[in-house]
RNA sequence: GGUUCCGUAGCUCAGCUGGAUAGAGCAACGCCCUUCUAAGGCGUGGGUCAAGCGUUCGAAUCGCUUCGGAAUCACCA
């Protein structure tokens, strides 16, 4: 049974013997001890009192004598104030490690026939320009949910909904054709989705053009925009694609292949994959019927000039539109029909969408609106929201150019440790180019995935671009390296052939019951992370995790400690941090090399 | 204006189901590599946890108010 629970009951019990009363288990106040005190688990006893009507100290000391002489694993007890710091023996501690060591996944649940399915909705970008950093949080964050709600039992679909239509495509396909010569990423060597991006900074840069010389000619800036030739042009491409016109259509799919291209690699780069894709123009019409279907079951009503929208003033917020006047969708309607396509193909018994805190509204609205449609799980849905990564001159603005492209940042992270590799010289002499590429890209992409991961994803973060993320303290890397020192000493223990079984020490240090205890918290981290769905809450762990045996390692000569049971015992708990830190990285979607 | 989120060290962030003297990293300064990986360890300085009031044995954490910042409230997506 776990530790704490254990402790627990036997407060529990405690007081009912000393006070003839029952005190809830589930409210007894156990945490861990602050180092500065000697013990490992502290009850806070002051909850009590009433009960025992007498001093703190008294009561901590009744508390703590009757716990002692009850439970073996508890080796020593004190008293400081209202709080009972309990120590546990050094014996329970190593059998605590062995059977973590024997637990086959520690940290995660299996998923079994049983098990609900979640779907998982993220990334879901336009196709009209490249990823961006915005991008690269929501890819990350999606990508680590996924892993951590498997890792907690549940079937999981990870779906991306491609924004493959509207009038952002037509505009740079209208600037393709008109300015572009016939320029195809082969003949020009860029990433397919970059040369789209330019040709929609080409249409905008144009467009301003346009603007500015017809308020020039004296019209105001509505006017001007009203009578944009190429806008008008744009809005006509984007009719005759709705009408399926050969032509459009052709240059239509030429283009979004091109754009699918340059994703697949930003995506495979990145370490993100997903099981099913919608296209937004495979679901846009569907969204439509169901919206009309609603309708006829006097779920939404029309107005007068044909539009179609949903009453929520009972449920407190506003009435929504479904369908324009001309009969068209609007973004919510795209929405509800991608669900009912989701709903068909799968038995989704949660769906989770990955989209920034921006459409917040939005999502409030879509959970009422799939509920009223029928669908189980629109009440329940989560809209896993987070924050933007702002820049220190503030959101990023794509037609500012204050935008971190993601392949230029990745392919700066990778540099940053290759450099910072070679300054550090000579570990990585004996292998070869590819495998120090190799390291280098893990190490490059771990400094990056974890900076935007260990920030709680709920709140705004920032990126310096002048500053280069870190490689040294609180980061991916020292995480990796630490998993790479054990990693080593298990090699050379190995070589040595250390013995690998013991009976347990007379005492253990402070650092390793800690690391211990550390090790024996990870399941209800993960499980802790899969409610909150919180993959920061894994990050930071995996620091903790990895600092704690940084010190640890620096306190002892694990490999030349003489007594064998000592040593064979410290490199068990050395092998299981290392298995520890590999599953929590991992979950986050991060790599560890096995040696840097 | 309505709604939601945020405000913790010079900077970036933890901590928030109420518990002991508020934690890391970066930056600054000082030590530690003939010892298993120095992408490391140890130490020093740095705080009115935005402000106020309340709830209570106890508040960074819960409630209310105020101040500051952000998002959103489209027949855009």
């Amino acid at each position: 049974m776990n530790l704490e629970t254990t402790l627990a009951q036997s407060v529990t019990e405690a007081i009912k013997k000393l006070y003839g009363a029952e005190f809830d288990t589930q409210k007894i106040q156990l945490q861990k001890t602050r180092k500065e005190f000697e013990g490992d688990f502290t009850l806070v006893v002051f909850p009590f009192l009433a009960l025992s009507k007498k001093r703190p100290e008294e009561t901590a000391l009744e508390i703590g004598e009757e716990l002692k002489s009850n439970l073996p694993i508890i080796s020593s007890f004190n008293v400081v104030k209202g709080f009972l710091n309990l120590a546990i023996a050094p014996s329970y501690w190593v059998e605590l490690l062995k059977h973590i060591d024997a637990t086959d996944k520690w940290g995660t649940t299996p998923v079994t026939e049983e098990s609900p399915l979640v779907m998982v909705e993220y990334s879901s970008p336009n196709t009209n320009k490249p990823l961006h950093l915005g991008h690269i949080r929501n890819n990350l964050l999606g990508y680590a949910l996924s892993n951590i709600i498997a890792a907690n039992g549940n079937k999981v679909v990870k779906t991306n909904i491609v924004n493959d239509r509207g009038i952002h495509i037509c505009k740079s396909m209208l600037a393709w054709q008109k300015w572009g010569n016939g320029e195809t990423p082969a003949s020009s060597g860029k990433k397919g989705d970059h040369l789209i991006g330019d040709y929609y900074v080409a249409f905008d840069k144009h467009y301003k053009a346009e603007l500015s010389e017809l308020m020039e000619k004296g019209m105001s800036k509505e006017e001007a925009e009203a009578a944009s030739p190429l806008m008008a042009e744009a809005r006509e491409m984007l009719v005759k694609w709705e009408a399926g016109d050969k032509e459009v259509r052709a240059l239509w799919e030429q283009m979004n292949g091109w754009v699918y291209e340059g994703f697949d690699e930003t995506y495979k780069r990145l370490g993100v994959d997903f099981d099913k894709i919608y296209y937004e123009s495979d679901t846009y019409l569907v969204g439509k019927e169901t919206v009309l279907g609603g309708l006829e079951k006097g779920i939404f009503y029309r107005r007068p000039d044909e539009s179609v929208w949903a009453d929520l003033t009972n449920d407190g917020l506003d009435e929504k539109l479904l369908l324009r006047s001309d009969g068209t969708s609007v973004y919510m309607t795209q929405d509800i029909g991608t669900a009912q396509l989701r709903f068909r193909d799968y038995p989704i018994d949660k769906m989770v969408y990955v989209v920034g805190n921006e459409q917040n509204y939005h999502f409030q609205v879509l959970s009422l609106l799939l509920d009223k449609l029928g669908f189980s799980w629109g009440k329940g849905l989560v809209h896993f929201s987070y924050g933007m990564v702002e820049l220190p001159e503030g959101k990023m603005k794509s037609r500012e150019g204050t935008v971190v492209d993601a392949d230029d940042l990745m392919d700066e992270m990778i540099n940053t440790a290759r450099e910072t590799s070679e300054e550090l010289g000579g570990k990585l002499n004996d292998l070869t180019a590819e495998e120090k590429a190799e390291i280098n890209r893990i190490i490059g992409l771990g400094a990056l995935k974890y900076f935007m991961l260990k920030v709680d994803a709920r709140r705004n973060m920032l990126f310096n671009p002048k500053e280069s993320i870190d490689f040294n303290g609180n980061t991916g890397p020292f995480i990796q390296y630490t998993y790479a020192r054990t990693r080593s000493i298990g090699r050379k223990a190995a070589e040595a052939g250390a013995k690998t079984t013991f009976t347990a020490p007379e005492s253990i240090s402070e650092k390793e019951c800690n690391i211990i205890r550390m090790l024996n918290e990870f399941p209800a981290v993960v499980r802790q992370a899969g409610t909150d769905y919180s993959p920061s809450g894994i990050a930071n762990y995996a620091y903790e995790l990895a600092r704690e045996y940084n010190q640890f390692y620096h306190d002892y000569s694990i490999l030349r400690e003489e007594n064998e049971e000592t040593k064979a015992f410290r490199l068990l708990l050395t092998d299981n941090v290392g298995k520890v830190i590999k599953t929590a990285m991992n979950l986050l979607g991060i790599e560890v090399p096995e040696r840097m």
